[in-house]
DNA sequence: GGCGCTTCTTAACCCACATCAAGGCGCAAA
DNA sequence: TTTGCGCCTTGATGTGGGTTAAGAAGCGCC
């Protein structure tokens, strides 16, 4: 049930990460074996605030988004597309209750690597561990950034950079998903977008 | 020259992340070995952004912050007090030049793991790359937070949070410095300040 | 083709916070 | 004691973006 080229994507990301050790045969088998593939509607929920963390998952199409619920508001934190990893890391790395929900902003195709799954091969092979420590260190870096950008860039800026860095994205996902992410309202994204199209009078 | 209390407190973190696994007697050696003792007077710098990452620090006594620097402002990041591992995350571990500075609030003592030693640590055994794992994980979870508080909270909610989270620091950094991090001016935080100690006419 | 839903835009008004500009206070050096 | 400096506060004024309220445009569905 699980595609051929989605497997050799991942498996490409877990070789990179992990390099320059290599798993056990075994080890890697008992990984692969766990795999599973899930197809997302757009709209479809991975994971909930609230819920216990199930699994790691790796894109292999579609664009996915983690976000947090404030009294009705949607706050969008991070966008995952093809190729990339998404978790709620405090609920996949702790056991505890998600902290973030996880949702398809366009029909996707997931691989599910179970958070058992997951555990048992960091504690089967060295080799695991580093993946996941490098993966993890990546998760940091990129969030650190965005940490960086939200206090030291205005609205206006942060929109430019977001459009240069993530083209694949800003234009597969809605303006008012994009304004969240920004971290402003649909309407004054609106006015940015005008400005910058007409800079000349 | 390296005081037997600190490499025992960083001893305990370091045990308490690797857990259940352990090191070897030989490759727990080697990197207890390699702790440098660092005595920072206030203001000064463990490193620079564009400088290339020397080392991981852990936090003996003191408190200290990273910050990036925009046209003259200094955008803190976060703060690290006793027990705290301390370095720039991107530098550290891709090996690039530092994104970020940091440097000493108060007079500080930090335990320098360099750099090599780390990630021969991390090859010599299967327990350090754990530690290594799980300590990352814990910077990412908690910046993570730190966005989603940027996003979701106000300037006021902002600094009650960093009062009730963070008295340790709160208590010993100047208010620009905090204003710095919750992303308003000094003036700002001022007047914030002033409204909460006196909610009643 | 018409209907309804979602998304995006526009406009008017308002507010939190930035900016600019003075002071005030504590402390250390002279 | 005086001077200077670093830090905090206060006030006046400006503005980016929030809020509210309407439309307009795209699009699937009946």
């Amino acid at each position: 049930m699980v595609a051929r080229m989605s497997v050799a994507a991942l498996d490409a990301e877990l070789r990179r990460l992990m390099a320059p050790l290599t798993p056990s045969p075994a080890a890697h088998a008992a990984f692969i074996g766990a795999l599973r593939e899930r197809k997302l509607d757009k709209g479809a929920h991975l994971t909930r605030e609230g819920e216990p963390a199930e699994a790691l998952f790796f894109v292999c199409a579609g664009v996915l988004r983690y976000y947090y619920l404030v009294d009705g508001e949607e706050h969008t934190g991070q966008f995952f597309d093809e190729g990339m990893f998404v978790a709620d890391v405090f609920g996949l790395t702790t056991g505890g209750a998600n902290l973030q929900s996880i949702d398809a902003l366009t029909p996707c195709t997931v691989l599910a690597i179970p958070r058992a799954a997951l555990l048992g091969a960091y504690d089967a092979d060295h080799a695991f561990e580093r993946f996941g420590r490098r993966a993890i260190e990546e998760v940091a870096v990129g969030s650190q950034r965005r940490t960086a950008n939200l206090l030291k860039l205005s609205a206006e800026e942060r929109y430019e950079r977001f459009n240069a860095n993530r083209p694949g994205v800003a234009c597969r996902v809605p303006q008012y998903v994009i304004a969240s992410y920004l971290g402003v309202t649909p309407e004054a994204l609106s006015r940015i977008r005008k400005r910058r199209t007409t800079p000349p009078t």
